[in-house]
Formats: C-alpha cells, sequence, structure tokens
DNA sequence: AGGGGGTGTTAAAAAGTGTTAAGAATAGAT
DNA sequence: ATCTATTCTTAACACTTTTTAACACCCCCT
C-alpha cells in the first residue's frame, strides 16, 4: 500500500470544512483542515503537503493571496481553488498564479475527487519515470527490470521475456510481503480472468526456475490472495 | 522562441470549431480541426499532437470512444473535454477516461485558455518539444533524423533510408518507453497490415545492426505491444 | 473424510518475432 | 528511354513468447 498524500484544505466554512475533509480521509488522502489563510499559511510552513485546496473567499487572508505566498516557496505543488461565484476574471486570476485548476460551488465530491486525481496523475508521470527502481537484489541474484536481465555469479545470463520480467518486478516491488494476484493481473494483462490467472501460474513456475539454484529464495504461494518473493 | 504546440481539436460545430481553431492559432498554437470523431482519429494518427480537445457529442464517433482510442496509443498526452450538459455522470466518466479537465460551454476563450495553460504546466517539458526533434542521442551513437544519419566516434558514418530513419526517431522518441506497433505503422506506412508489419520487422533487425557495437543499447520486443528502445 | 476451488506443472497449440535472401519497385544516371 | 543501384516488399523458415489444455495435487471448510 502506497504511502497517503498529504493535503493542506483551507475553508473557512466550517461545515462544508469538515465534510470535505472527512471525506477525502476516507478516500485515503491524510488532510489537514485550516480555517482561514493566516492559519493556513502557518499548516503549510509547518507540514510537507503534496496537495492545496483553497477557498477563494476567506476571513483575514483571501485564497489568492495564500496561493501567491505559496508558490513563493513551492512553484511545484498542485493547487485547486474552490469558488462560490463563478466570475471570469477571477478565474483567470486564479490559473495566472498558478492554480492547476478551478471548481466553481456548488460541487460534487465526486467531481473534487476527479479532478484531484487527473492533476496527480500528471505529477506523478513526470516523477515517475526517473525514480522508478531498474535494479533489484534478490538472494544471490541481479535483476535489471528495465534489461530484462537476470544474472547472479558463476551462472551464465538468464533473459526473461517481457512478461517473466514483469511479474518478477512486481514480486520485487513487494519483496517480503504479498503480491495481490489480481492487482498484478490487472498491472500486467489488464484484466483479471481465469485464463490470465492460470497464465500467470505458469510464469510463476517458470521464476522459480531461474530462481531455483538459491535456496534462501522461494516464491510462495499465499493461498487465494497472490505471491510472495520470500528472501532471507 | 519556442516551438508551437501541435493542437487536435475535434468539434463538430463548424462555427464554434472555426472561431476555436483561428483564437488558438493567434495565441500561438498550431491547430488542426477535425469535424468528426472518425476524421478525428485519422488525424491523430497521421499526425503528432501534443494536446487534444474533443467535443464529447459528435456525429459517427463521439468524444468519449474517441479517447478511449486515442488513449490506446497514447497514454500520455493531454486530454480536455468540451460539453454542452455538465451531467455529472459524464463529467466522472470524462475522467475516469483519463481527461485532464472538463469544460461546460459556455465558457470563455481565457478560460479555455488558463486551462490549457495550467495543464500545460504540469507535462513534462522533453514531452512536448521532442515531436520535431531532429537530433538524437542513443548510447555513444548520435543521430540526425532530418539528415537520416547515423554517427559515432571511431566508426564510419552510417546513411539510412528513410523508412531506417523514421522508424529509428519513432523509436528514439519513446526511449525506455514502448513504441507500440500499431502507431508506427500508422505512421509510417499509413496502414498497419501484416505484410507492412513484417516489413516493419525487417527494419529492425537492419537498425539492431546498426546498433550492435554499443552493448548498452538495445532494440527489445514487447510482445504483441511494440518495441522499446533501452538506453542506460 | 469429502468436496470445491485454488495451485503446480508439463506439454501442445496459437500467435508473434528474427533473420536471410530473393523479388519488385523506385529513383538516378547514362 | 534504358540501364543500374538502391530501397522496399514479399517469401520462407526457424524460433520465441504467450495462451490454452490437461491432469495431479493441495488447501481449507464443513
Amino acid at each position: 500500500m502506497t504511502k497517503k498524500i498529504k493535503v493542506l484544505l483551507v475553508e473557512d466554512d466550517p461545515n462544508l470544512g469538515t465534510i470535505l475533509s472527512e471525506y477525502l480521509n476516507v478516500k485515503g488522502y491524510d488532510t489537514t483542515l485550516a480555517v482561514d489563510g493566516e492559519k493556513g499559511y502557518d499548516e503549510f510552513i509547518k507540514n510537507n503537503f503534496e496537495f492545496i485546496i483553497l477557498d477563494v473567499m476567506m476571513p483575514k487572508k483571501d485564497g489568492f493571496t495564500l496561493a501567491t505566498d505559496i508558490r513563493n516557496t513551492n512553484k511545484d505543488i498542485p493547487i485547486i481553488f474552490l469558488t462560490a461565484k463563478s466570475l471570469k476574471e477571477d478565474t483567470i486570476e486564479g490559473f495566472r498564479l498558478g492554480a492547476d485548476d478551478y471548481i466553481t460551488k456548488p460541487f460534487s465530491m465526486e467531481e473534487l475527487m476527479a479532478r484531484m486525481n487527473a492533476i496527480l496523475r500528471r505529477v506523478d508521470a513526470t516523477h515517475r519515470e526517473n525514480s522508478q527502481q531498474k535494479e533489484f537484489s534478490i538472494g544471490k541474484f541481479t535483476f535489471h527490470a528495465e534489461k530484462r536481465m537476470l544474472k547472479s555469479e558463476g551462472e551464465e545470463d538468464q533473459k526473461l521475456t517481457s512478461k517473466e520480467s514483469e511479474l518478477l518486478r512486481l514480486l520485487c516491488l513487494n519483496k517480503n510481503k504479498v503480491m495481490d494476484r489480481t492487482v498484478a493481473l490487472k498491472a500486467i494483462w489488464n484484466d483479471d480472468s481465469y485464463f490470465n490467472s492460470r497464465s500467470m501460474d505458469v510464469y510463476i513456475t517458470k521464476l522459480r526456475k531461474y530462481l531455483k539454484s538459491d535456496s534462501a529464495i522461494e516464491i510462495l504461494n499465499v493461498h487465494g490472495q497472490g505471491f510472495r518473493l520470500s528472501d532471507s
């Protein structure tokens, strides 16, 4: 399970603020609620947020001013504005300050989620390429995912097929934890169905063969759940 | 001066379509207008667009279907939906298909621009600018796509034929990612058919020969999908 | 203990690819 | 216009990757 994304929500309406905050937490985010712009800025400075949602109309410090201050210290963090009015100039102003989206009240929770996800997908995509792990160590083996190559001292290099490689990569990412069967099927086959599932079992057998020369490694089945690559 | 961004606009209303297209061109984009979903897809295959704007309600092929087809060949390209109705389910569906934004008519030109810019800011600059890139670095080689020339220190320059060059260019644009077989065939041969596909395999063999003196480079096959130029 | 669903394994079928070389098409030169 | 060199396509064969089928076994529940 991936780490929760830390969200700062700044909203002066206590009803809406609480509801939104709780909804986001249920959806797997780690949300902090601030009730005005100044408190929002304090929270921003003290924590490492990864996503900002700002109401525009707020006492003490309005959303635009707060956004400007936030952008001064972090020019990458995604910002979404919430607003009661849909004045055109306001919208443009929001985007000019570096907003990623601008949502007019009333809006549905689902829509907010959908728009957050659309933005996060982009942020991930740009950061993901470089931060993707390419080389894994499994017992006496070294597995290079990109090159689809499994090496070990004193043995001939084993070239893997793309399916073999993708599966082994998922196992490595979950080393000593269970790699969920359904998750793997959807990630590699795009679809979990009976036949794909059986196909995956065939590949598990193949991987076990490749790895059998090191008895410290095992691919264990977790009945009804998936597999665990155990490395001691 | 940065290169113009190539935008595909698919909109069946000729009035709106023309006005939008002209407006975008004035704003420095290079816009192509298609009047229905099928024509839109044809244009998408033939060109290297970097941004897509789709009307949802269209004859022949609606925006959602078109978006799905486009996402099948390119999962990174930004997509914005335009729609007359603001049905909640529609919005969510659009985002589920990988939309980056969803704009309800009527909207202002400025708002569209602002939302486009917000998305483009997030997209990796290299993704945007590389579609007309002329020079590529592959391991110890340098490839000039325009001049169809492959150079490397201490080796004689290798002149490539046009097919060889176009194929290598596509591989370079997708370096370390899969170059989809169908997309490449449609881009280079204008038609994916069995024989063209076999022809492409012959060219892959040729390119591998040219590149074989650098073992850090590989053209890997991804079964049933395409090829990946791996460079580490 | 029995039974149903999940898994391990092997092998054959189906689909896709690697490679070489000969044939067709095209463009350039004479 | 005809010849020629080059480029591109088609054919052929060997091989790899993936899926499907088949059968044996195991886990877990009642």
